[in-house]
Parts: C-alpha cells; sequence; structure tokens
DNA sequence: TTGAAAGCGCTAACAA
DNA sequence: TTGTTAGCGCTTTCAA
C-alpha cells in the first residue's frame, strides 16, 4: 500500500503538503493541488487509519456495545448506527456485553484503547456511578434505551409508561374491562415502566384488576406461553392480554389458541416493539412501535457530535415516544 | 491515559521491557516483570491499539461485511463471528454493503485501512475476479456463503442442493406427489440451487412437476403471499409447497389459509433457514437448518488462522450440511 | 503557499 | 536479561 511518502516522492511536495491535500486544508496552490490529487488516484493512496488515529488521538470510528447481536432487536439498533456512521464517514466497532457488567466494561475499555470516542452504550446492568465516571471521561458516549437523571442529556430512550399507558387505553376503548398482564422479570426497567402505564390508564377508566391478573415470566414466546397456562389454571378471568413484548404476546397467543380460546374473538392481545414477527403470526399482532432504529441513528449522530465538540451538550434529554400499531389482534367487545 | 513510557519510568526500566512483560515475552527476570506488572496494574495501564497496529501492520481485528445487519440472518452471523473473536481477543469490524458491490468494495478498502487483515465477507455481486484479486492481497480473507471453485479453499458454504433434496425427500416420504416450489429472484445462487435440489428429488422418485407449478418472487413473507395467489389463480394442483425460506413459506402458508386451504390437512408448506419466525407462526414451521452462527463462527477463525499463518491453507473446501427440522407444516398423506 | 522536523505510542533488531 | 535506537505513517507547529 502507497504511502504518504510515496505520494509526496512522486508529486515531488512535502508530506505535509499532501496530508493538506487529503483533509481539503485550504492552504494549497491549485496547481499543486491538482498535481497532488493525480498522484493520489495513481497510486490508490488511502491514509493508513492507524497512524492518524495515533496523531490526532481519534478515531473515526464508532463503538457499539450491546447485550448480543445476533437478537432482532440489537441487530436492528446496529443497523440505525451503522447508517449514522456510514453517513459521517465512520466505521463501527461492534462488542457483545453479554449480559454481564464485566463484559460490557471490559469492552468499553477496549473501545478507548482504539481510541474511538464516540460510543453508543446499552447498558442493562452497570450501576449508575460507574456510568458517571465514565461519561465525565468520554464525552462521546450515550447512552441507549436507559435513563440516568444524573446524566439526562446523554440518555436516548423510550417512553414506556406512555406506550403501556396508551395501548391500554386502545383496549378500554375498544369496551374492554377486563385485563390480564404479562410481564417479565427483564434486567432493566422496561417491564416495570410499562406496566406502570397499564395501571395508569386503568386506574383513569375507573377499572380495577386483580393482582391474580398478573404474571411474570421470561422475556420470551416461550414465556408468554407459560404465563397465559398460569393465568388459565388460576382461571383469571379477562378479556385482553396486555404482554411485555411481541415475543411473550406470540407465545401468549399460541396457549390461548392450543387452550381453544380464540384470537381476538374470544380474548384480545398486544404486544410492544413492533419486531418482524408481529406480521408473521395469526392473527398479525396489534402492538407499540418502538422506534429503535431510528432512536439508534440519533443517538449515533449524538455520540459524534459530543465526541468531536463536547461543548455541544445541552441540558436536555432524548426521549422518544413509542406509536399504536394497529393489526388484528384486539377485537371491539361493546 | 497511561503510556508505556510512564510504566517505564514508574518501573525503573526500559520501554522495551514493559512491552515484554506485557506481551509475556520470556526473556524477563521475574523481580523485573513483577514490578513491571504491578506498575501497570496500578497506573491502569494498557496498550494503544492504533501504535501497535502501526507498527506491527496487524491489528487483532476481524472484519465483517454483509448486506445488511438488520435482518435477522446477519444480526446472527455477526453474532457468530463475534464469539470467535472474542474467544481470540480480536475486535469486531462491521460494514453494510447493502448489496451493493461500490459498497462492498470501499468497506473493504476501508478495513485494510484499518490494518484489519481478517476478514469475512458475505458477498453475493462483486465477480469471481475481484474476489480472487482481494483474496490474493488479503491472506486472511474468508468468503462466507458463496462458493468460488477457483478459491474453494476460502469458502464456508452450506450445501444448498443436498438441503432442497432431503427437504424434498422428506415429503415424498409422507406420500407427496404433486409439487409446488415458491422460489426467488434473489441475487446470488442459493434459489438455484435449492431447486436443483428438489428437482433431483423428484426425479429420483420418478414424480414430474408442471412449469405451471414453480413461481417465483421477492425472498420475504409479501413474496410468498403473491406467489401462492398467483398458483391458486393458475388452477395448479399440488399438496406440498417447498419455499425457497422461512419467510417466504410463512407468506405461503397464510396465503393458503386465507384462501380457506388448511395447512397442514390440504397442503403441507416447509421452509429453509430455521429463523425464530417458524415457532412463531401457526402451524409451527418444518424447515431446513442454516446454522449460520456455527459457520460464522468457523468463517471467523478460519479467517485469524489465514491471516496469522498464511501457509495454513489448505486444498480444501469447508462444506455445511443442512438438516431437517421436523415441526408442524407437514401431514402424512397415505 | 510550502517544507522541515518533531513526535504520537509502540515494537523489534541490535548491542551490551 | 535488559537497554538503546530506529522507525511505523501520519499531523502539525514553526519557519521560510
Amino acid at each position: 500500500m502507497a504511502t504518504i511518502k510515496d505520494v509526496a516522492r512522486v508529486a515531488g511536495v512535502s508530506t505535509a503538503t499532501v496530508s493538506r491535500v487529503v483533509h481539503n486544508g485550504g492552504q494549497v496552490g491549485d496547481a499543486c493541488r491538482a498535481r497532488v490529487k493525480k498522484v493520489i488516484a495513481e497510486l490508490g493512496y488511502r491514509p493508513n487509519t492507524n497512524a492518524r488515529a495515533l496523531v490526532s488521538k481519534k478515531s473515526d470510528t464508532l463503538g457499539v456495545v450491546t447485550p448480543r447481536l445476533s437478537m432482532t432487536f440489537f441487530g436492528t439498533l446496529a443497523a440505525g448506527v451503522e447508517n449514522a456512521a456510514r453517513e459521517n464517514s465512520y466505521k463501527l466497532l461492534m462488542s457483545n456485553s453479554l449480559y454481564e457488567t464485566e463484559t460490557e466494561l471490559e469492552a468499553i475499555e477496549s473501545l478507548r484503547e482504539h481510541s474511538c470516542n464516540a460510543i453508543i452504550l446499552h447498558s442493562e446492568y452497570s450501576d449508575e456511578k460507574t456510568l458517571q465516571e465514565l461519561a465525565r471521561q468520554v464525552p462521546g458516549l450515550v447512552l441507549i434505551n436507559r435513563f440516568l437523571p444524573s446524566m439526562a442529556n446523554r440518555c436516548v430512550w423510550l417512553d414506556n409508561v406512555a406506550g403501556g399507558k396508551k395501548i391500554t387505553e386502545y383496549l378500554i376503548e375498544r369496551g374492554h374491562k377486563q385485563f390480564a398482564v404479562v410481564t417479565s422479570v427483564y434486567q432493566n426497567n422496561d417491564p416495570q415502566s410499562r406496566l406502570t402505564g397499564v395501571k395508569e390508564a386503568l386506574k383513569n377508566a375507573g377499572l380495577k384488576m386483580p393482582a391474580n391478573n398478573i404474571v411474570e415470566s421470561t422475556a420470551n414466546m416461550r414465556g408468554g406461553e407459560e404465563a397465559v397456562q398460569e393465568l388459565l389454571k388460576r382461571g383469571a378471568k379477562f378479556t385482553a392480554v396486555v404482554a411485555y413484548n411481541d415475543l411473550m404476546a406470540v407465545g401468549a397467543m399460541n396457549a390461548l389458541q392450543d387452550a381453544g380460546i380464540r384470537v381476538p374473538e374470544d380474548v384480545s392481545v398486544v404486544g410492544f416493539d413492533d419486531l418482524y414477527i408481529t406480521r408473521a403470526c395469526r392473527p398479525k399482532l396489534t402492538t407499540m412501535s418502538y422506534p429503535i432504529e431510528e432512536m439508534a441513528n440519533y443517538a449515533a449522530k449524538l455520540a459524534i457530535d459530543l465526541s468531536t465538540n463536547p461543548s455541544n451538550v445541552q441540558n436536555r434529554t432524548h426521549l422518544f415516544m413509542p406509536e399504536l400499531i394497529e393489526r388484528n389482534s384486539v377485537a371491539d367487545i361493546s
């Protein structure tokens, strides 16, 4: 691979001039610039990223840490980041944290060794103190899907409470009065927040939900199935089930149907996230959107901005709203 | 961040010694080694990756180029690579090629600028010549999901012909005689290969399939639906439909059911890939596994090995076999 | 407008 | 066993 020296030699200029041309620095004569550009093209010269990062202490690289890339949700997140990265000619450095604080911290350290100073972190575990300290050291660190009041302006997150509330109100409008909730023991606050939203909506409408009608399980299809089986075993009465996410909702629908209960004729089911799967199941699932790709894109731009220009931190947080996606898993009962 | 010089100064040794300790090079006295290690820990020293890459011309970074990270399939691929990367203390550099040759080539160039000499490439478009030349220049380049005879030993791929054949034989064993195929106009050879397998199995069993019973469409759910609608419009007769992939199969099932045709009682449906979705749809889909995570893991190890030790290229290719996954979308008709 | 030169943090040949 | 030294390819200040 041609180096800057090769270009300088062939073009008969100094390496400093080549560097200026590469960076579109204004201070180069037209003739000279043209000549250098020509040589660059001829030699197929491309600057060595590592050398550049070494001296400039930044690498035009965006680091992303998520729990597990193989999960659709995080793949989509990564895609959103990738998009923003490409638009800004940044590269993408990825790590899985595997839901472990230690791996997560290690990943971030390793990112820093790469002079990667724009970082998107989907952290579930690490405590607030650690994160605050990290944020202080890395101005381009942005948290996604988590809200920490002490660093609100570095958080890009979704209003889960509003989401839970909205979809419950939708169900109430359609005449539902007896609810069941299939929630999860997930590591972060999301299940709790969504449940809070559900309860708020119920309360506002003067509706009661027996504690018996809330079941906790793992946040996947199997968990949704088991939760409904438990509900049925308990003899709970309900015409609508609000699931923590789409995966659990699909599991719930399957368990319902297996028990000879029709969806949505007998019982309506709603999810949350709007994964691809919502269009594959039958009936198609009514759910709340989680614009994670858009959010990730936004977070990436924010991270790049902050890493370039730390003083741009504004005194505000970055909150996204989920939206209702109507499909066929909810029936009117009037 | 502490540098190697800081460590050397505090420990009262030269930077060369520190470097040796960091690399576990044997040639250091025990006392000296212990002292240096202590200082490293105290200072929280971590070697700068860029400086290291600059001088050693390698970066302990694994590059991955796939069409689009947000698609489950590629997310899973990336996860397999990530796993191998972590095990070898490699970092992961990701790029989307967006199904475009130019972006793909650009991504690879950019990877090389990073001194990233182990590369996993899922390429659909780039022509053989280009790829061959690339492979010559980058000993650690491995192709995944594509077979190029001229560089067979650098290809990690799946036997799609065998897959198509196997699942068709399974259907034949269950008494099916009238087949329909929902295939795709996908950019690579996979649809063609799978179709070849289907035809082989049919031929071996002395079965005929009218040309009318093969419909081509896009490789997603919508495509599967449309294909079945077309089949129905043509008045094609069949008891089994073999879809190019799971997405099309789910679409096919939906279209069938919408038309009042029961799956699998009236018509059996099979897919390919074994995506998560196969467990969400009703009935659960019988399909062929595509062990992409395992393959990606293997490919990553191969790439790392070859980049470290180019002479390890063996005169063989790396072929994986799909396996039948029995679920509930196929009925016996006897 | 252009060039000379120092140095980013590290590795590795060579010397001691 | 340990240190000295010369770069790796690039940016950037300072001087011309």
